[in-house]
DNA sequence: AAGTTAATGTTATAATATAACACTATGTAA
DNA sequence: TTACATAGTGTTATATTATAACATTAACTT
């Protein structure tokens, strides 16, 4: 659940280009669709980027360098997040499983330690692809 | 377990060297290193860097952009992943519990789908910087 | 010895991301 | 309502990470 921020003129530009986008988007692709809008440089993008992810509104496939609008309302702002990732399509989908979140909340490792935040990227075939 | 590969002279050098660090190291930082060995573009060291990965010497670590050398034996070749990242001093380590292994090889989602391959990424404190 | 596959060396360039600085908007508190 | 702090903007330049393309060499296979 989001705690509503307000979003400045370049973050909302930003957020609904990527929260339409059926695919996880890249930087310099989203750059590229919004320069008709006035944002013209790559660092007006990844200021409004780092904010998104922040605020939870979006999420970074670190594997690939890509962003994709949360859509998992129990997701808790960005500190646990995981994905199925289709090899052959690329598809990206946000994996919401309470118990996949739960075992991983409660993760403590050898040393007792516990961890604040978690990501988790799952690979293999979609259905389409299999 | 790692099924014994004959490394070439550049994999080889390469290997050692993250092998030795401490910590993570990067692609270029490896280059500076390797110069005195006569390895002297990045290209180079991206290739071995890529079989090292592929055969499960090294992992990657996705958010960071940094490799580090493969110490759990129990790893299947670059197929199950998971480490622990502090997130002030950089420390990374490789976990190895069974449990946890066990528990994501089994997980499912939703649609039933089963994954052959994923990578964790837990953030916290490690002890000492806590 | 010929064919195949993997690795190398090299130059160039693509793709991803941040530094630094001057300026503007917004919210908060006296 | 002014002044202060904080966050966001616009801009130029540059750093960092990664791959394309091509000619060559090494290693393995039959």
């Amino acid at each position: 659940m989001h705690k509503e921020h307000n979003l400045t003129k370049n973050q909302q530009i930003i957020f609904d280009l990527i929260d339409k986008s059926p695919e996880p988007m890249k930087a310099y692709s989203i750059l590229f669709n919004v320069q008709k809008k006035g944002i013209k440089a790559p660092l007006q993008v990844y200021r409004a980027l780092d904010k998104l992810v922040q605020i939870g509104k979006i999420h970074k496939i670190e594997s690939r360098n890509a962003f994709i609008a949360c859509h998992n309302s129990s997701c808790q702002v960005a500190k646990a997040t995981a994905f199925s990732i289709c090899e052959i399509c690329e598809k990206v989908t946000e994996i919401s499983s309470a118990g996949l979140s739960k075992y991983l909340a409660n993760f403590k490792d050898k040393d007792g330690m516990k961890y604040s935040k978690y990501n988790l990227e799952f690979f293999g075939l979609c259905k389409k692809c299999r």
